[in-house]
DNA sequence: GTAAAATGTTAGCGTAAACTAACAAAAGGA
DNA sequence: TCCTTTTGTTAGTTTACGCTAACATTTTAC
């Protein structure tokens, strides 16, 4: 199932709200997105339809096991891209969170994680810790050695 | 002036044509982007529309001044990744050049010169000789060593 | 317990980019 | 030349996703 660009915006969104321990209405997604409440509505309908989140009118929106599963899966994705920009290419942080978002969607499966195993054993930078829950504040912090650092220490 | 993913693919399969064959005509950018004549026709009046390519029904497209230096940051972007991608992460060429080609819509002309710093300047690849120009063989061939053996180097 | 505010939905518009069907123009061969 | 093939255009449809305007429902406040 490919999901489109907005779509992975929705389910992550969904996914980090749900983790605030949040119940998670149409306002919050259209805040945190920047976007209306009809274009919202409407996005979470087709989510419904394809069985990522339950959903009734005027209720509560919740991922579904599956919706679940691939919010994380976005999310990982993420925050492989936004660990390699800031702590190989070291882009500065804001810059690097926008970027990784952008390119999370274009990004494949199997490049996320060659890119994930270049940066854990290549370049030998620390494992991840937290499993790349996102929200856990240590998930964006655990790697702290910068590749150019590393590269100097191996020569 | 921001183009679209669709646009940017035009403008480079132009650059790529005219490189090759001098004339660039409907039939041409349809076959190389397997899409349908009309849409190719409706794209390519847009792209004439905001200055980018010289047209006129029925006749030859040409790239102007300005959709040539656009065509080619484009495929220089196209050609940052792929070679990381190659490369570095050591991902199978095919799969890299449509990988390439899908990131470089999303990503930032900033991030694609940091891309391009770290690979000739951090990993100390060889630079490129041929200025990204994609006609080229060479630009595609001239890293050839991979991170992965720098790095064991550089040990 | 009702009125105002907050929240959610519906309907319809705009844009981008693909598509098909149908028609128009140009090119090439006998 | 004339006719067929190739090539190009126009018109209208579809999908995705944003928007506004208008309306409906729910919650809150007094």
């Amino acid at each position: 199932m490919k999901l489109t660009n907005s779509q992975e915006e929705y389910l992550k969104t969904i996914y980090l709200l749900e983790n605030n321990n949040k119940k998670v209405r149409v306002t919050d997604i259209a805040k945190k997105l920047k976007i209306t409440k009809p274009s919202v509505n409407k996005g979470i309908n087709v989510l419904k339809e394809i069985g990522l989140v339950n959903y009734k009118a005027y209720g509560d929106i919740m991922l579904t096991e599956k919706g679940k599963k691939l919010a994380l899966s976005i999310i990982k994705r993420q925050d492989i891209l936004e660990m390699f920009l800031v702590n190989v290419l070291e882009i500065q942080k804001d810059e690097a969170i926008e970027e990784a978002k952008a390119l999370k969607h274009a990004i494949s499966e199997n490049t996320a994680l060659r890119l994930n195993k270049y940066i854990t054993e290549v370049l030998n930078l620390e494992e991840l810790e937290c499993g790349y829950n996102i929200n856990n504040e240590k998930c964006r912090n655990c790697l702290r050695v910068t590749a150019k650092n590393r590269l100097k220490e191996n020569k």
